[in-house]
RNA sequence: GGGCCGGUAGCUCAGUUGGUUAGAGCACACCCUUGAUAAGGGUGGGGUCGAAAGUUCGAGUCUUUCUCGGCCCA
């Protein structure tokens, strides 16, 4: 028999889908086609959805965080483009900062070059040269993956426009008033009198002079405490003249012990920790003592001491403050802090309203606020310190301690925690925190438990540092009177200085005559000019104004910002402070945050681990649709864990989706014909084409309400198992008979085309945003007008296509199926049959299923040869099957004694 | 060390206000098919719901402790 009778499946569309080579010919024709253009153009005047980009740093290829963010927004940005809206995505980077300058000074180290020795513009345009590479580099990779945008016009935090808008943003906090001077512990060399970053650090052993030291308390709410010292242990004697607080642990225990031996502490009643009692008593070679009391830490809440030099004209309060980095690991468990020495103690203070004051100047000496010790050098200071508290019958015991030390890279010098100057933008001046926290209240989040990160964050911060002492990113716009001290607020100085930037960048801050900047008011020689640069969590923070406001295509606020859940201490973070600051709102309308990529078992990647896959494997082994696959099916909510086997069954997934297409393609011959829904006479088609429209009416229901909510793991799941459980495995396989063996022009088979053309079109729509390639490969094989899957919109389906009667019912036949099949499956195991159109059913069916099965043929449902159905009250479904008896018709295969009634002609064998 | 989040079949995920025997798809096994064919169909096995204790008539779901992992902070 010829096969030429039957209607086989033929189509161009190759069950290889070969995604590695493909999807760069799939780039080249959006490239061809200027996508992103035509994407614009075909939504020009609609609603806009606007998700601003979060710059990443340009530095180093693209790893599976960053891919696993481009794709997730792309998806996002497709979605609501095909949603009809004007969904615009301009990308970004972030590139001012320190691990670039750190790169452009390992390469200074290579060539013996020294840093000191190239003028500051010069290693600037260095810095700009690099990420300006990068920036490249990262463009062709995110592309790769499919991700469309406006890659001509990027933004960058380094574009003059940047620079020049950043200037007038800080202009508005200096003019209200919220942004002022005040101090903070670096890390500094008094050799080289500048600050250092923590890459820059050594360490190296050190041999350090170790005190004892102790405080009178002044009042407490225990009341054996009057009268007794706590005493602290310190590595840094000559911090003791800055000291402004005491620190205990509340979790620990503490007691009160009198001193008995011979000395000057005899009878004395001093406060350490139970756990360090050995270890002080060993170092302070006490022998002789009684314990009076033990008590808990959180009983020292709001006790005050009195500072060891009280009698030399320190006579502040000294409050004792709850720090967990309190520990017994050595010490007294009593910390001393001194705000401008430590970063700890700064935040401590900071967080009990005590700030840091200028104590050591850039040579290491101590200053006018340091009373006694003015003008002496801090490296110099530990044997006065000591000699003085011990005419304060204050030391207890002094010695001296080898350990781990900080030290310059350069010069080896041992470094010091200093406060210098540096600019805050008060969280409380003008309200910035209530104002971002009722922002974040008007916020909606993806997933909701991104709104308390925030909220927690913003509550507990501290005032904002915005200056660097270091070179590459936006000088900070600040003059200061030499006279007055005074900082220059002028908006006409702030708009020059916006201005100029605009034209030539902000290189000039550090090269050119100060006058440039100041304009005709006002004199050089009498301000001075600061050299900081603002840091970059305020470029990034700002972007929303130099992108999202000054851009016509875009709107402030954007209607998303997404990132990793990092990013609620980061981008997030600042954008918000910024935005709330400056405009008193955020710059978002949403905020989408998405977990880690982890491995296979959930553990980070790690080099040493080697666990890492990078985006680049996935693409040369699978292709970037199997990986945008990976971002749809993923819990974003969680952290995405990934691995060669996890990427294989979602390959596998993806050839069942691509068989779909192929089956439906075939069975058109890939001839599209666009169905119009309006034009649809339903009653006219039979009732597995009624089911099937109402599935699809169902799906695109489900389809809508998981997009709204951004659920894209269980919108992907429902796409998968509509392909595979309705589809594959039902309508496909039941059809297969009439598409191939009834005629061309038969009304059920014509009926059946209709539907397929539906489908087709339908998931190709619901797919596009995920399956970005394979959809068009599919689009430019049966379209003819039209430019792009993706210029296409989502499908009004007509109420018309739901019938939940119709559901109602075909749920009991496909319980009734479900019995025949495991019928026929006996009968198979048997090897009594083997293809199930060598099955005869037997149905037995309570009445109640009468109405249900009607006047159907189930042998069509079950796709067997012959199926009869009685009905029996007795029970509910019995089903027999025995093998069919006759001749099987050449054409359809059935078995029957008769001949085939729809091909009565072919040979029966 | 602290704060927050999470742990349900090999994998990706469902699991309503506590309420029958914890579900789906993939993968796996076996069988069928050879007219979707490097495809397709059928049936089936597989879970101490991270661990323990508690509340309750009843816990994957609530409480506590522990454990493992992730992010942030120190």
């Amino acid at each position: 028999m010829s096969k030429s009778q039957i209607n086989l499946p033929k189509t161009a569309f190759s069950m290889k889908a070969n995604l590695p080579i493909r999807e760069p010919e799939i780039l080249e024709f959006w490239k061809k086609i200027d996508l992103y253009k035509e994407l614009r153009k075909s939504r020009k005047g609609e609603e806009k959805f606007v998700l601003h980009d979060g710059p990443p740093y340009a530095n180093g290829n693209i790893h599976m965080g960053t891919a696993l963010n481009k794709i997730l927004k792309d998806i996002i940005v497709k979605f609501h483009q095909m949603d009809g809206k004007d969904s615009v995505y301009v990308p970004g980077w972030d590139c001012h900062g320190l691990p670039i300058e750190w790169k452009i000074e390992e390469q200074y180290k290579k060539n013996k070059k020294n840093k000191n020795d190239v003028p500051i513009v010069e290693f600037r345009k260095e810095c700009r040269t690099f990420a300006e590479k990068w920036i490249e580099v990262h463009k062709d990779q995110f592309k790769r993956l499919g991700v469309v945008g406006d890659w001509e016009n990027y933004y960058s935090t380094m574009s003059y426009d940047a620079e020049a808008q950043i200037v007038r943003e800080l202009g508005k906090f200096l003019k209200e008033g919220s942004l002022y001077r005040g101090f903070k512990p670096v890390l500094w060399s008094t050799v080289e009198k500048t600050a250092l970053a923590d890459a820059e650090v050594e360490y190296q052993d050190h041999k350090s002079d170790t005190i004892y030291a102790c405080f009178p308390v002044k009042s407490s709410k225990i009341k054996e405490l009057n009268g007794c010292d706590i005493v602290i242990w310190t590595t840094t004697p000559w911090t003791i003249p800055a000291n402004k607080a005491l620190a205990y642990n509340e979790s620990l225990d503490y007691l009160i012990i009198q001193i008995s031996d011979e000395g000057n502490f005899k009878n004395k009643k001093i406060i350490i920790a139970e756990a360090l009692l050995d270890s002080v008593l060993k170092n302070c070679e006490l022998k002789e003592f009684k314990i009076l009391k033990k008590f808990k830490g959180k009983n020292l809440k709001n006790t005050i001491c009195k500072h060891p030099f009280v009698n030399l004209g320190y006579d502040y309060d000294i409050p004792m403050l709850e720090a967990r980095f309190v520990t017994t690991e050595q010490g007294t468990g009593i910390v001393h802090c001194a705000p401008s020495h430590g970063p700890d103690d700064f935040n401590l203070c900071l967080n009990n309203g005590i700030k840091a004051i200028e104590t050591v100047d850039d040579d290491g000496k101590y200053t006018k606020n340091v009373s006694l010790f003015e003008g002496l050098h801090i490296f110099k200071a530990n044997p006065i310190v000591i000699e003085k508290l011990n005419d304060q019958n204050k030391l207890l015991s002094n010695g001296k301690l080898v350990h781990s030390y900080p030290h310059s890279w350069r010069s080896k010098a041992p470094l010091v925690h200093r406060a210098t100057p540096q600019w805050f933008i008060s969280m409380e001046s003008h309200k910035l925190r209530s104002k971002a926290l009722k922002a974040i209240d008007d916020t909606t989040f993806y997933p909701s438990k991104g709104k308390e990160r925030l909220k927690s964050m913003i509550e507990t911060r501290p005032d904002w540092c915005v200056s660097r002492q270091r070179v590459w990113g936006v000088p900070l716009p600040i003059f200061v009177n030499k006279k007055s001290n005074e900082i220059l607020i002028d908006d006409e100085v702030f708009e020059n200085i916006a201005k100029i930037y605009e034209k030539e960048g902000s290189d000039c801050w550090f090269a050119d005559d100060p006058q440039k900047f100041l304009g005709d008011k006002y004199k050089t020689e009498d301000f001075e000019k600061l050299s900081d640069i603002v840091e970059v969590w305020f470029d990034s923070g700002s972007t929303h104004s130099f992108v999202l406001e000054k851009r016509k295509d875009l709107k402030w606020p954007a209607s998303m910002y997404l990132e990793g859940s990092d990013q609620h201490r980061g981008w997030f973070h600042s954008s918000l402070l910024e935005s709330c600051g400056t405009r008193g709102k955020a710059p978002f309308e949403s905020i989408l945050s998405h977990g880690f990529v982890v491995d296979g078992k959930g553990l980070k990647m790690s080099k040493s681990l080697g666990n890492v896959i990078a985006p680049e494997d996935i693409l040369k082994k699978y292709g970037a649709d199997i990986l945008r696959i990976w971002v749809a099916a993923s819990n974003y909510a969680e952290d995405l864990r990934i691995d060669y086997s996890i990427l294989d069954q979602h390959s596998e997934s993806y050839r069942k989706i691509r068989n779909t297409f192929r089956y439906l393609l075939g069975n058109i011959n890939d001839k599209f014909e666009n169905v119009n829904f309006d034009e649809i006479d339903i009653e006219s088609l039979p009732e597995l084409e009624k089911f099937l429209l109402n599935k699809i009416y169902i799906l695109n229901q489900k389809f809508e309400t998981c997009f709204h909510k951004y659920d894209f793991h269980n919108l992907y799941k429902e796409l998968l198992s509509f392909c595979t459980v309705d589809l594959s495995a039902f309508y496909f396989d039941i059809r297969k008979d009439t598409l191939y063996c009834d005629p061309i022009n038969s009304e059920k088979r014509k009926s059946c085309v209709t539907v397929l053309n539906i489908l087709l079109k339908s998931l190709l729509r619901w797919f596009a945003p995920i399956l970005s390639f394979t959809t068009e490969e599919i689009y430019q094989l049966i379209s003819k007008n039209s430019k792009s899957i993706h210029l296409e919109k989502f499908l009004k389906f007509p109420e018309k296509f739901k019938n939940d009667k119709l559901a109602e019912k075909w749920s009991q036949l496909m319980k009734i199926r479900d019995i025949c099949n495991i019928s026929i499956e006996e009968q198979r195991a048997s090897k009594e049959i083997g293809s199930s159109l060598e099955a005869d059913l037997n149905i037995q069916l309570n009445q109640k299923y009468k109405d249900i099965v009607g006047n159907m043929d189930l042998s069509e449902l079950c796709i067997v040869s012959k199926a009869n159905v009685n009905f029996d009250d007795q029970l509910d479904i019995l089903v027999e099957t025995k093998k069919a008896s006759g001749n099987k018709c050449s054409v359809c295969w059935k078995i029957r004694k008769d001949p085939c009634e729809r091909h009565p002609k072919c040979q029966i064998t």
